[in-house]
DNA sequence: GTTGTTGCAAAAGGTTTGCATGTAT
DNA sequence: ATACATGCAAACCTTTTGCAACAAC
């Protein structure tokens, strides 16, 4: 059984994404990339721009914007708005739409996905005539661990 | 037929919270609850101000924002965060939990009701021991009228 | 050699806060 | 008379941008 390697997957992407669009690769921007993607966590620019700097000490924050910025462009990262002004970055390959329960006391992400509310959000747009391009279900509570604290 | 004052109702919500918590009433508040609740959009701090800036044109900034805490506090109003970076606020008064379509090209937020996707949340929520609070699902896309265009 | 990438600092954009003054109780 | 509310300006926080130096092709 082949393991399948989500980083390789990225990188694939974003190669491809480079080459139809002239850019360059630079070995920041695979650091970072890296270091997105082993991350299992929904990490803040901040939070990344940190892990990256253990390994590139004087990275600029700028660089790691730069570099989410166009990881959603290639379809490797999705931007999350949980909460304003703050936004959370999650790798993208090979899950399919997924929905986050957020723990409003330690913050915990959970991912979920609900086959029937995905079909009844279809059903509901349709009702309006709306052409759905995206969608985001958040629930906002109390996670199990917290619960018992 | 007796129809329902939503202003009045914001008003004495309002008036229970100041008293609750030693607050003065003002006049300045008063015409920037009135000017959010007669508008049935979801201003942004911004659209608010310049509406109420009609009536009061030297009124700061800073004081409908701190309005606008206030009214979410009370439980008059809710902040949106459609897109990072921008609030919009919406009266709360006497509307069920909905939900929002939000056009991509001319912005337009429609709001929607779907009580089987609502019962599915708490199915699933259930599923993972999470005891939820509030919710939010946002479905973007395009429009009826912008698909003509 | 040309052009994309980077770090730095500055700017931008939305929101909050400090402070002296005004206003409600 | 006390203490909250206000307008203004400055501060704040996240994100973006201009620019000269650097690196990839």
């Amino acid at each position: 059984m082949i393991e399948f390697n989500k980083l390789d997957k990225a990188k694939d992407l974003m190669a491809a994404y480079l080459v139809k669009n002239n850019l360059k690769t630079s070995q920041n921007r695979n650091i970072i990339l890296r270091t997105l993607i082993n991350s299992q966590e929904h990490l803040t620019s901040e939070e990344l721009y940190n892990l990256v700097k253990e390994e590139i000490p004087n990275i600029g924050m700028a660089t790691v914007y730069r570099a989410l910025r166009l990881f959603c462009d290639c379809g490797i990262a999705n931007e999350l708005n949980f909460q304003k002004s703050k936004s959370r970055y999650e790798p993208l390959l090979d899950i399919k739409h997924h929905d986050h329960l957020i723990c409003k006391y330690c913050s915990k992400v959970i991912e979920v996905c609900d086959e029937e509310i995905e079909r009844l959000q279809e059903v509901l747009t349709e009702k309006y005539d709306f052409i759905m391009e995206s969608h985001k279900l958040e629930i906002y509570g109390l996670c199990k661990e917290c619960q018992t604290n």
